[in-house]
DNA sequence: CTCCAGGGATGAT
DNA sequence: ATCATCCATGGA
């Protein structure tokens, strides 16, 4: 209680207590991009959200066809993405019903540029958990193993390296809700901190190649791997598919079909979705968890009281 | 309370 | 090569 009323107050002092720089983007939306799922550790503060990208805490907000940050220009914008032709990008996306609602739906949402460890560590720990279950592990993970780092009144924590994530233990990890992700999170870190993989490098490599590598690593299958791949190596053909895009997949595109495995549906979303296939896959996904938890949160209110039994 | 979640590894057909 | 099970956790 005493906390919450806290939070508020030091939002909005620390909104106007911190230099924003103002960066033109139109066809941006911050607050869509965000909570796409596709980044798990910015939090609502004021009108904007505080993070970090990279070793460096950042403020930023919503402004008229712009981005304001607490950070410099180049940072903001190339983490952001501002520079991806994003109609271009729309425009290339398949013409059909399912993919143009979510198109509309979704307008504004960019895929940004994670660094790469980060974006790894976090979708290992992603498997068979919620978004609001990831974001709290992010956050413990931070808070436990991270370095405190100052925007204006708020202290937040950069994501802990591979380095300090070897050094820790499965028993601590699971303290931060990892569960049975323990094991494979240290297990990577540590082929990492050791130097036997080098992610920065992995970069040159040809996309086949650059998933075979990644799955190579405990925890990390074709679905992460993928993740990986689209949100930090920027390939923007990369299609992930979770259970909430198969469903789609399922019930748009192959209403009433039996004998569907993965490597069909992975054939079909390779060539029917195109180059940015990764970009359409995170916009039916958006579009179709927030069509879900609306329809819940409507059907609510209709739904006899629970106790009856 | 039950259900389910941005899956992966393993072992059985 | 496909398919079934198990793995921990907590919000809805």
């Amino acid at each position: 209680m005493m906390s919450i009323l806290g939070d508020r107050i030091f939002a909005r002092r620390k909104s106007s207590s911190v230099h924003l720089t103002k960066i033109p983007a139109p066809d941006f939306d911050l607050a869509m991009t965000l909570d796409s799922g596709q980044v798990f550790h910015w939090e609502k503060s004021g009108h904007g959200f505080v993070g970090t990208i990279g070793e460096q805490a950042v403020y930023v907000e919503q402004g008229r066809n712009s981005l304001l940050s607490s950070c410099g220009k180049q940072l903001a914008g190339h983490y952001f993405a501002l520079d991806h032709p994003l109609a271009e990008i729309c425009a290339s996306f398949p013409n059909d019903l399912t993919m143009n609602a979510a198109r509309k739906f979704c307008r504004g949402l960019r895929i940004i540029r994670q660094p790469k460890w980060e974006c790894l560590a976090t979708f290992i720990c992603s498997s068979m958990k919620q978004v609001a279950h990831i974001r709290q592990i992010s956050k413990k993970l931070r808070e436990r193993f991270g370095e405190p780092r100052n925007v204006g009144d708020w202290v937040i924590h950069t994501f802990p390296s591979a380095e300090r994530i070897a050094a820790s233990s499965e028993n601590e990890l699971r303290k931060c809700a990892l569960g049975y992700r323990a094991k494979n999170l240290l297990a990577t870190a540590r082929l990492i901190a050791r130097g036997d993989v080098d992610l920065e490098k992995m970069s040159i490599l040809s996309d086949v190649d650059l998933r075979a590598r990644l799955c190579e690593l405990p925890g990390v299958g074709a679905k992460v791997a993928n993740c990986v791949m689209l949100f930090a190596y920027e390939r923007l053909r990369a299609f992930p598919i979770d259970v909430w895009i198969e469903r789609v997949l399922r019930e748009k595109y192959f209403p009433r079909e039996r004998r569907l495995n993965a490597a069909r549906l992975r054939a079909f979303t390779e060539k029917y979705f195109g180059e940015h296939g990764g970009y359409a896959q995170q916009y039916l996904f958006h579009h179709a968890r927030m069509s879900k938890t609306k329809i819940e949160r409507k059907s609510r209110g209709f739904v006899t009281p629970s106790g009856v039994r």
